[in-house]
DNA sequence: AAAAAAAACTAATAAGCGTTAGTTTTGTAA
DNA sequence: TTACAAAACTAACGCTTATTAGTTTTTTTT
């Protein structure tokens, strides 16, 4: 019988999580049943008891670790010296490479933290509505510096979100179109526009 | 004790789905409860079957009803005699608005299709796929014509399908910001760009 | 090799699920 | 007012859920 087969580096709880973070993702959450995890890690159900300690602690790691991620490249990117426009091209790119990178963590971080629970749910939720300001303030800087136009910077800011959101549909792209073009066609877009001079 | 409480023109089955959308909407579809969705209708749970067949029944009510919505509007852009910038202002308008006026339906539609059971799953998957060509044509026609630029018509329109859903999130801002600016801002920002000239 | 710790197993629990059966109430038409 | 149909009710079924208890196997440490 199959055995969990931790790697160097990977404790037996982050294989559960990465098999979790497949699961969660194509049957949702709520759908999804922790003997369907124990089959795909290899294991009775009971078995995971003794890694994780209930089905909900694990939406948390993988929420909280998503979060984490993101607050700490913005973290970097605000303290760059560089122009608006090009901190809008870093996050734009980083939220591109996150996608195509942890897939299945974000995708679970966008569709299923709704069920997480208190107090986690008020913290996961706080953290978003800051991430958000926080872009709201480097577009308003961008607005202030002429550099962009004087577009309401809310609407800017989740439409970009939102578009880079949209790879979640690419996985099935992905053979089609590099990474690269992927990246820079979707820059473009949402930087310059798609309408010829 | 309530009773359902149907409109002129709605039947009691049509009041049964928009109660699920908006329980569907915030609960999740698998997380929702056919008690749950009683008591938002007033009644007990057993006599929701005097109306409706099944929780999944009532998915797809819902899902097919906004793809036949997306796919009439587009089949009556299509024959419409004006350049491609117009077409594509006119379907992420339409997109804005059935995010305005649709806002439960469209978002269960959007989150919950893959619980649909075969052999509805497939249909509405493959609805999904021949929208997305179909907008991608447009797109294609419109680069031909030079009236857009260059870029990957894939991943323009599935960026700007990503950023009118993204409007899922406005819920909360519908307050700060009028649907007019949303609208203007919006389109302009994906036909036009952000950045300044 | 023996002892201790970790992690697997089987069995079972209480709770909640969608749904059915059977009955009673309500609304409508003759 | 009586007859009929629609739609509500209560009770319950069979199934699945996450999780716990108790035991055995495997791995690690001494």
């Amino acid at each position: 019988m199959a055995k969990i087969k931790p790697g160097k580096n990977t404790s037996k709880k982050e294989v559960i999580i990465k098999s979790a973070s497949v699961l969660f993702r194509t049957r949702g959450f709520s759908a999804a049943t922790m003997r369907e995890l124990a089959e795909a890690v290899g294991v009775e159900a009971p078995s995971l008891y003794n890694h994780i300690g209930s089905k909900s602690e694990i939406l948390q790691a993988i929420c909280f670790k998503v979060a984490n991620a993101f607050n700490d490249q913005l973290a970097a990117i605000e303290t760059q010296q560089v122009n608006t426009i090009s901190k809008l091209e870093h996050i734009i790119r980083f939220h591109i490479q996150m996608m195509m990178n942890y897939y299945d963590e974000v995708f679970v971080a966008n569709h299923d933290w709704k069920h997480l629970e208190e107090p986690y749910l008020s913290n996961f939720l706080m953290q978003r509505r800051n991430y958000e300001k926080r872009l709201v303030a480097i577009m308003e800087e961008g607005i202030r510096k002429k550099e962009c136009k004087n577009l309401n910077p809310f609407v800017v800011v989740l439409t970009m979100l939102s578009a880079v959101r949209g790879l979640e549909f690419w996985q099935r792209h992905k053979k089609n179109i590099s990474v690269k073009v992927l990246e820079d066609d979707m820059v473009n877009q949402l930087l310059k526009g798609i309408t010829a001079k």
